[in-house]
RNA sequence: GGCCCGGUGGUCAAGAGGCCUAAGACACCGCCCUUUCACGGCGGUAACACGAGUUCGAAUCUCGUCCGGGUCACCA
């Protein structure tokens, strides 16, 4: 007993407070029954990912559905791995996204909340105190194994088919006396805290995973490592006592950490804290080579968020899609509900799915066109526009330099009751409405196959002369019927459609030629509010064009 | 390799022993609507990994096989 207060002090000599201390500044919150606390607690090692933008929308809308608390905390214990920029970037990434934290970092440089620092480099002190007290009470000792030694051991296991590990016989420096420590750190030995588990693997903790449901486990009897050679805890650690002092109630995290479970549920038992739940988050898969696999930093670009912002997905559009992977209800709720925001749909974690689903391109699109298409034409306005401004300047020049045409151009079947589904993403737009500006403009005159290009000549010149832009939608298609027999077509596309035979085609091929002329291309919304959009002068010049062309 | 988890159409999935001749969405195809395209409507192609059990009855329960994923650090 004696013992194990002198090896405390020994190895944390500077550690003055007891956990009692933080166990009364971080007192358990008010919360309504059934509020959930949650939490995302990234590691600034690398861009936001698409995982863990996934796992914090889920967090957040457990929280908010439930009255809870979800908040933001930064895992920056691993200095070495650490980038420049990490955690602007994702606190950033997560806010753009419309994940707003209550606690935590609110900001990418701000934290707010009473449960703080948030930030793990800032909160040595308080895992130094608690690994004391692990060690006061002989749970847990210095270790002076260097890595050489541990890889060593490692093969030997490995060699004679034993499971690997510091466990049981294999750890070296369990039953380490004070004198021994003592000496080895006079002698200037580097060394880490491990946990002396008490665990057995014949043993089997069983826990209830929110997601995945009842998982049972070996007992982990390895001594891991709690505290680094720098003072600084591992994760494991780390989770163990800012989960408890930040009263988590519900860590929901990926489910690469299911393994680690009862580690953690040892950690916390030992620690005399009440484990939270735990639910564990299938990773978005990529399918590579007919194989699926984690969708990874490093190979595919649209693991990282910002890919997202770049192709202009707007935050709405994404958050939609990767509700609709979260919960195989969603949609139908979304069907019912067209016009609510998201964070109204009743989310329950145990409707989640299992495994991991693969990253579907084509259903993110029609996910976002359709939410696109909710968007009114002052709305697409401003996201186009800063869109644009920020990743493709040329195009926002071009979209600002006249704001009441550009807005015109973006009302067109917009304000609608049946708007069009045509953009995904804002950097559709450019190709899209490139016919309204001359910049853009890259005409394609190729005339459909059943009209010989005297006829389309012909009905382009009668076109030209009869042209009035003041026309109504039904006066303007009036017109072009009004031509249609003179150069032998239908005016109405079911009597063509009865007598093939008897005509070349019908008044629709011939505004397909008008179209062709006036946008160069054979596919747009509504001619008639196009021409509108254009003004006379610009369609009797390229219809004077293609005439011309012709 | 040890330990976990999982396998329903191309993809996401509903499904908790009879309601399954297996829903819905995306994608694809066809038809309708239609000034083109898109939207919308209608219809279509397409799946319970395999093998044993249990049971009157299995996508659903059990076991095995195979396949896939995760994890085994002083990284998180």
């Amino acid at each position: 007993m004696e013992q194990n207060k002198k090896m405390a002090e020994l190895l944390l000599p500077a550690v003055n407070k007891k956990p009692q201390y933080y166990e009364e500044l971080y007192p358990q919150r008010k919360l309504p029954d059934g509020a959930r606390v949650t939490r995302i607690a990234p590691s600034p090692t690398g861009y936001l990912h698409l995982g863990t933008l996934f796992a914090a929308l889920i967090n957040r809308i457990t929280a908010a559905s439930t009255g809870g608390v979800f908040y933001t905390r930064i895992e920056d214990t691993d200095k070495k791995r650490e980038i420049e920029g990490g955690i602007a970037d994702i606190i950033g990434g997560l806010l753009r996204f419309g994940i707003t934290a209550d606690e935590g970092f609110v900001e990418e440089n701000r934290q707010a909340g009473e449960y703080g620092p948030y930030r793990q480099s800032q909160r040595a002190e308080i895992y130094q105190t608690y690994a004391k007290e692990l060690i006061e009470r002989g749970l847990a000792y210095p270790c002076f194994c260097t890595a050489g030694e541990l890889d060593e051991v490692r093969k030997i296991q490995e060699k004679n088919k034993i499971r690997t590990g510091y466990h049981g016989e294999w750890a070296k420096h369990r039953n380490i006396t004070y004198e021994e420590a003592k000496a080895l750190i006079n002698s200037g030995k580097p060394y880490v805290i491990r946990l002396k588990s008490p665990g057995s693997e014949q043993n089997t903790v069983v826990f209830e995973d929110c997601i995945k449901g009842k998982i049972e486990m070996p007992e982990n009897d390895e001594d891991f490592v709690i505290l680094k050679s720098d003072g600084i805890p591992t994760y494991h650690f780390a989770h163990a006592v800012d989960d408890h002092l930040m009263r988590t109630t519900h860590v929901l995290r990926g489910d690469e950490w299911i393994s680690s479970v009862p580690k953690h549920l040892q950690l916390f038992k030992l620690l005399g804290f009440r484990p939270p739940k735990y639910g564990h988050i299938a990773p978005i898969m990529k399918l590579e080579n007919g194989a699926k696999r984690k969708i990874s930093k490093r190979k595919d670009p649209e693991a990282a968020v910002h890919f997202f912002a770049e192709q202009g997905y707007d935050s709405e559009c994404v958050t939609e899609y990767l509700m609709t992977v979260a919960s195989s209800d969603f949609e139908d709720w979304r069907r019912a509900n067209p016009d609510k925001p998201y964070g109204e749909f009743k989310f329950n974690l145990k409707k989640m799915s299992v495994s991991g689903a693969l990253f579907d391109r084509d259903k993110l699109d029609s996910v976002s066109k359709t939410v696109v298409s909710t968007f009114d034409s002052s709305a697409v306005f401003k996201k186009l526009t800063s869109w644009a401004e920020e990743f493709d300047p040329d195009f926002g020049k071009i979209l600002t330099a006249n704001p009441e045409y550009t807005r015109r151009v973006l009302s067109i079947d917009r304000d609608v009751s049946k708007p069009r589904k045509d953009i995904a993403k804002w950097s559709d737009a450019k190709d899209y409405f490139s016919y309204f500006f001359e910049t853009l403009y890259k005409p394609d005159l190729t005339l459909p196959e059943n009209i010989s290009r005297g006829d389309a000549k012909l009905f382009l010149q009668k076109y030209q002369a009869a042209y009035d832009p003041s026309d109504d939608r039904t006066a303007w298609f009036e017109k072009i019927k009004s031509i249609a027999p003179k150069l032998g077509f239908a005016e109405e596309t079911r009597e063509y459609r009865a007598n093939p035979d008897k005509y070349k085609g019908h008044a629709g091929d011939l505004s397909t030629v008008l179209r062709t002329a006036v946008t160069g291309r054979r596919n747009t919304p509504d001619l008639c509010e196009i021409m509108r959009v254009l003004g006379y002068d610009t369609c009797i010049a390229r219809i004077g064009e293609a005439i011309n062309s012709l």
